[in-house]
DNA sequence: TTAACAGTTGAACAATTATTCAATTGAAAG
DNA sequence: CTTTCAATTGAATAATTGTTCAACTGTTAA
């Protein structure tokens, strides 16, 4: 066998092209993580799996999780902004809930993995 | 209606344990987070992307995302540590690709709900 | 209006982390 | 053995991020 140049060693820029044109949108990769970067935190999820039970207002979760008010408005705002929690008003108090299945559904997976 | 303390206005005792026996534990919801983390960085979303077309070695793949060797492996080593991708050795060469269905099932997840 | 309560906000601090750079390992070929 | 190539490693740096603290909104009831 002769010797090839080194390029034909790996991947040519023809197929670096095609593997790149299944890829989806930088965009789209950078909002992926962006989403599981919320899902990296233990708080959010003990803030997310509390709220699988039930609604809870700000004072329930801090109490419930031993952290103070101000740690768990801080991360309920940012569950808030990624649109996986909803809330609703009652007076003073401020209920919290999760936004809809999709968080249970990304949390089930994960839990398998970790499970094995 | 009288007036009642102040607890009654909020979860009891009692609901806030019943809250926490159906919480999966500490140290569980501790490595879910933790494998959210690593899904949490687009460089890592990236790789693992790639990864799906086909096995890539380190060149290749800082090739295709236009980075240098050394940060892919950095981030290689991470995925290697959680159980993510798996490799090959073919002389010099390190083989990298995904190491289970999991992977996919994951991302899938994640890119639903980027897409509502 | 005032007081009390539930929650939010912003600055500050500590901790974590992604990339770069330089040095190093390990395998294959001359 | 020496060289070369693919990949790894560790230290350093810059950037991001979670929590605390104190001050501040709103809402309700007195």
């Amino acid at each position: 066998m002769s010797e090839e140049p080194n390029e034909f060693m790996h991947a040519l820029s023809d197929d670096i092209d095609k593997v790149l044109e299944k890829m989806p949108d930088e965009e789209i990769l950078y909002d992926i993580a962006e989403l599981y970067k919320i899902f990296g935190d233990s708080t959010r999820i003990k803030i997310l799996y509390a709220l699988f039970e039930s609604e809870m207002c700000v004072y329930d979760v801090a109490q419930l999780l031993n952290m103070s008010m101000s740690a768990i408005s801080h991360q309920l705002r940012i569950l808030k902004q990624a649109k996986l929690v909803k809330f609703r008003r009652d007076g003073k108090t401020i209920y919290y809930s999760l936004a809809d299945d999709h968080v249970r559904t990304i949390l089930d997976q994960g839990m398998e993995h970790i499970c094995e």
